[in-house]
DNA sequence: CATTTAATAGAAAAAAAATTCTAGTAAAGG
DNA sequence: CCTTTACTAGAATTTTTTTTCTATTAAATG
């Protein structure tokens, strides 16, 4: 019952990545110009720009993660390569929220005033994440830090050559892959 | 002539690339806060706040580049990997530094506003290292991008891992150096 | 079709940040 | 020691941005 909304959050998150990714900086007039939401609107469904700028983070971090945990929990010899692979697989097939995630940082997202309750459910899903990585060192019988950095940095530092202008080509994920399997061994 | 100053810029750019690595904003204020400068004295000094950050930016990114085409130049079989080295290396070694030009975006500290000296200045540094690893790929018979990515891509990505709250550690430059290995053919 | 509920809309107020401006201070040279 | 130069200091102003608040609109329900 009620009125029905007119927009939805993708298109917001969207105007959002972009202006941050972009030039570093959203103000709420940003996101109004590019997408004629009107500032009312947002506060009333977001509370706050802080509460804004979280539910973005919350919403491109699940994206990632359903993807991720599947691959990297799923128990055959590619879990690994696909768990790493999964960062630029992401960027191609979710590039807005692929902006905020890749091209951003954590903390220009999260600050003293966000939402507890945001912070509490983004703090969940990345000790998931952390602990699914260590089940997999554990499994593989590898060092914790060298498999984050095969599964996460090399990855993240992967797509950042391309993020946020042009699209991550799929020679992207032969270098990827390629050092996933130099820093896992290759046995 | 005339009085001399109480401050230098380190000590600027440092309070600087702290906040901005940290909470991704940078207020003059801010920096006031951390230093004790006045804000008149920085406008004295750099004019405006676009002027500030772009100064910031330029200092760290020469800095690095020193390193980096002295390493990549070398005519020796490690000149690359020594390459691929200096990005972890320089954030040991001025971890300041390191800060703004590792965990931030070059677009947070140049906008449309910035002085046209200062943009060109960077573009010019920024030519120069392009230059220097077309020259190197040139040089091994290898693919350009595989270069880019493992003289940029990956080191960026392993520091990032660390950056910018913890120090990066030797185990990093083993793994960007295997990576580097595995990306240029084991030859 | 009146009522309730959930939005939209955007002007107005408040807060925060950038910039300007004037007065004052320290060093060097004649 | 007076003058010039280059800088410091920070209050006042302007601009930008966030936040609040009231009016209005649209859908659903009895």
């Amino acid at each position: 019952m009620g009125r029905r909304s007119t927009f939805d959050d993708a298109s917001v998150f969207e105007a959002l990545g972009r202006s941050m990714a972009g030039n570093g900086n959203v103000t709420l007039q940003s996101i109004v110009g590019a997408t004629g939401i009107s500032i009312g609107s947002l506060y009333h469904r977001y509370g706050s720009r802080e509460g804004l700028l979280a539910q973005a983070w919350l919403d491109s971090l699940e994206a990632f993660q359903e993807r991720f945990l599947q691959a990297i929990r799923a128990n055959t010899l590619q879990a690994g390569e696909n768990a790493a692979l999964a960062t630029p697989r992401f960027c191609r097939d979710e590039h807005d929220r692929a902006l905020i995630l890749a091209s951003c940082r954590q903390s220009e997202f999260l600050s003293d005033g966000t939402p507890t309750r945001l912070v509490h459910q983004i703090a969940e899903v990345n000790r998931e994440a952390f602990a699914a990585v260590r089940a997999f060192a554990d499994r593989e019988g590898k060092d914790l830090e060298t498999c984050q950095m095969a599964l996460i940095g090399f990855p993240l530092g992967a797509v950042r050559m391309y993020l946020p202008s042009r699209k991550v080509p799929k020679s992207a994920d032969e270098m990827v892959a390629c050092a996933f399997r130099a820093l896992m061994g290759h046995s």
